[in-house]
RNA sequence: CGGAGUGUAGCUCAGCCUGGUAGAGCACUGUGUUCGGGACGCAGGGGCCGGAGGUUCGAAUCCUCUCACUCCGACCA
């Protein structure tokens, strides 16, 4: 993308509405513009990092043998009322009525659609078991949006769902879901820590937070360091197998780790002292075993081996992908701006051309971006430098290659790594090289 | 939902108390000098002062109602 022509909007100024780092430095690098309270409309750059997320997530879903779906933003109310939910949720769901005076609901999760879907389909325990996710825009009401995309009203949410036949494929699948977080997140360049959770009155142990640790963050968080130091993309699990599943999972949870509502101090001296973290942390994503719930009070069962029929075990499984946005950037930015993880960055890297109208510079330049229009951004304003390198800082971008007369007659340019702020002066192909295959 | 506050140019804000017909900086347009970390000069464009009623000769300014947004608390992917 040639800069002199994007709508990549930056601001020098931080608009009043924006509290903390995050929600400002999207507003000033022009990821979102907000259009009501807790509603965002995603401009390019930020589109570009909220859909590179979702493939993330997309990608290591499937490769645990979820299949994706999409279902409607809106929902019928008598799905809900089948559940007995429509009239428990409360003000938080988003109620509207259509010209026919019937009651629908904006979605603010999926359980009862996903199930009454998966009911009409399946009709006997040979269709079991079976994963389903979706990525798509949901709707909570909440009485009082705040910091940006990461506590909006409407929201975009990986959802999935696991049903099986019994209690252990169904630990079987929590389990590998876990491990598609863990990649998930380990992907996306940053540290997010499974911390046991509420289970509610389903009880049980099998349900997880995943936070992302941030200065910022809601709650407080203790937790082992070593968690850290993990390879989970390096981690050989066989995710056909229990057993296998079961020594991931106990090695996980090994590791401690606890909200400040759960921190336990005897469990917590027992960590070496040199390896206790303590912060704060923002939720990402939850995983949840909830059984028989919705499978019986919607009625939805198929044909044991026995020919009785019999209630499928479910679990749900959220990530927040509009809030990761956010919580990446409170994760990792500093004075001057964002400092994008190369996996979701908007742009690979961000071409500088110093001296626009340099014959020298120019030609570089368009060489340089040539290699790859779609995922670079040659900043072509006829602009001062300092600008150009305040705007590069801002948005985040990985790598930039700073290309000014002093070089470009000789073929090399500075190469400089926004996370470090590491500058070298490098032939033009030698940096090419480095910024290739660092995704 | 309780409490507090703010709506004036694209952004940050002044003006309001004490009514007299709209301002600054940044951004934008033109132009010249600059040119490796958000330059400077000159000349410009841009606002139904959130909306509706009222008081007044006259309302951004005073009064009433309303809408929106923000912050603090209780609640949450």
């Amino acid at each position: 993308m040639r800069l002199s022509r994007s709508f990549l909007p930056t601001l020098k100024e931080v608009p009043a509405e924006a509290q903390i780092a995050s929600h400002r430095l999207m507003l000033r690098a022009g990821l979102v513009r907000q259009t009501a309270s807790g509603i965002y409309a995603w401009l390019p750059a930020g589109l570009r990092v909220l859909q590179n997320i979702a493939r993330i997530v997309r990608e290591e879903q499937d490769a645990v043998g979820s299949q994706e779906v999409l279902m409607p933003t809106l929902q019928a109310a008598d799905l809900w009322r089948r559940s007995g939910r429509y009239d428990a949720y409360g003000p938080e769901m988003l109620r509207i009525r259509d010209r026919h005076e019937r009651d629908l609901l904006y979605g603010p999760t999926n359980e009862e659609m996903i199930t009454d879907i998966f009911g009409q389909m399946a009709k006997s325990y040979r269709d079991l078991p079976r994963n389903l996710y979706q990525i798509q825009w949901k709707f909570r009401d909440e009485v009082r949006p705040r910091f940006g995309v990461m506590r909006g009203r409407e929201f975009y949410m990986k959802d999935g769902y696991s049903f099986d036949l019994d209690y252990q494929g169904a630990v079987d699948s929590y389990r590998r879901m876990m491990l598609a977080y863990v990649r998930t997140f380990q992907r996306l360049g940053v540290v997010a820590i499974p911390m046991q959770a509420d289970t509610g009155p389903i009880g049980g142990e099998l349900s997880h937070e995943f936070i992302i640790l941030a200065p910022t963050g809601e709650s407080g968080v203790f937790f082992d360091g070593a968690f850290e130091d993990q390879d989970w993309l390096g981690e050989q699990v066989d995710q056909e197998n229990s057993d296998s599943l079961q020594r991931f999972f106990d090695r996980m949870t090994s590791f401690y780790a606890a909200t400040d509502e759960k921190h336990d101090e005897v469990r917590w001296a027992e960590v070496p002292h040199e390896r206790r973290r303590e912060g704060r942390g923002i939720e990402v994503g939850q995983i949840f075993y909830f059984g028989k719930k919705y499978t019986e009070s919607m009625d939805v069962s198929v044909s044991g081996p026995d020919g009785k029929p019999l209630h499928p075990e479910m679990g749900s499984y959220g990530i927040g992908v509009s809030r990761l946005v956010g919580a990446i950037i409170e994760a990792s930015h500093d004075e001057a701006g964002i400092i994008w993880p190369d996996s979701v960055a908007p742009f690979r890297a961000a071409i500088l051309n110093l001296k626009p109208g340099d014959a020298a510079c120019d030609a570089l330049c368009d060489r340089l971006y040539a290699t790859d229009p779609q995922n670079l951004l040659l900043d072509d304003r006829a602009d001062r430098a300092g600008a150009k390198f305040a705007d590069a800082d801002l948005m985040g971008h990985p790598w930039q290659l700073v290309v000014g007369p002093r070089g470009a007659a000789s073929g090399t340019v500075e190469l400089k790594r926004r996370a470090t702020g590491e500058r070298e002066e490098i032939a033009a192909d030698e940096a090419l090289a480095r910024i290739a295959g660092n995704r």
